[in-house]
DNA sequence: TGATCGTGATTGCACTAACAAATATATGAC
DNA sequence: GTCATATATTTGTTAGTGCAATCACGATCA
């Protein structure tokens, strides 16, 4: 082990703002996916991709783009869509122009579905973050976590894995 | 449907702060517990409940404690603790004080894990945190995520649900 | 045209997690 | 002491996730 090796541990301070961080990064997600079951039986990955699909045009999207935009696996995101087509939610399109491609799409009961949690769920990241910050504070922790994400995302599509 | 109930929907900026935060929030844990998989079989709440027993007198502590500690349900921890303590990284060691309590005792094997891991792991979270951000960046993240992670613990054992 | 390779998407399995129910012990009222 | 209630922890069941393997199709080039 030489010198070269030697681990840069964190600084008190930089523990402090660490530990903070993990702390509402385990949280908050949590909280959030516990009462959008609690309230409407779904989790919030769930949740993420109905929001998604409603956004998209004609409420439809491929597969791996939403895999994408919700931040999950392929595999996660094709488990997830099984859930959801059983529950009635959405359901999947053949793609006309790429054999091997799928569409998912909102069906009138996942937006039924979507419009009787949105606002709850609204509700729910007001009163868990937006409510307990400045605007301020609020536009500098968007500010920052785009920094973040913006890479952590990068990083998920060079290397998979 | 009175006016009382309509809903506070966020505006443009306070949209894209929200994107921006959870996919950070979502995006983050998933990379961290990723690389301590892959370099030390174990997940972030594995490697969490070792960091935790290692500052603890003894290297031991009560579930509860401990459950509190890592952010993790009773339930959780109990699972965990079941594997860890099958791959011998802790023990159980009955409470002579509270006959319903145990003790969770890091092991020698654990302290290896544990020593193993750790410098990996910073070096994880300074690639993918730390050092994105300024220090002012980063100090002012953790006096955010302070804010919401206290309230959030505070929600979590109010109401336990 | 057909051999090969790349890409979109799914599946099976093993593992981790949530929720509710169960177990065991402690505590307080009477 | 004993009954009721509260606390510490675990277990069982069911649901969600990652990984590697697979399937099906498209694109390229000889």
């Amino acid at each position: 082990m030489g010198v070269g090796e030697m681990t840069r541990w964190l600084s008190e301070d930089e523990q402090a703002s660490w530990r903070a961080t993990i702390a509402m990064v385990l949280l908050l997600p949590d909280r959030l996916s516990r009462e959008l079951t609690k309230n409407h039986g779904l989790s919030l990955p769930d949740f993420e991709i109905l929001v998604k699909l409603s956004e998209a045009p004609e409420a439809q999207m491929r597969m791996s783009h939403l895999a994408d935009r919700t931040f999950a696996s392929r595999s996660r995101l094709s488990h997830a869509c099984n859930r959801l087509e059983k529950s009635g939610f959405i359901e999947r399109r053949a793609c006309k122009y790429d054999g091997r491609g799928y569409w998912a799409a909102l069906t009138d009961l996942g937006w039924e579905k979507l419009r009787a949690a949105a606002p709850d769920h609204v509700e729910t990241v007001r009163s868990h973050l937006v409510d307990l910050l400045t605007p301020i504070e609020f536009a500098e922790l968007g500010r920052i976590a785009l920094k973040v994400s913006e890479h952590l995302k990068k990083i998920d599509d060079t290397c998979n894995n």
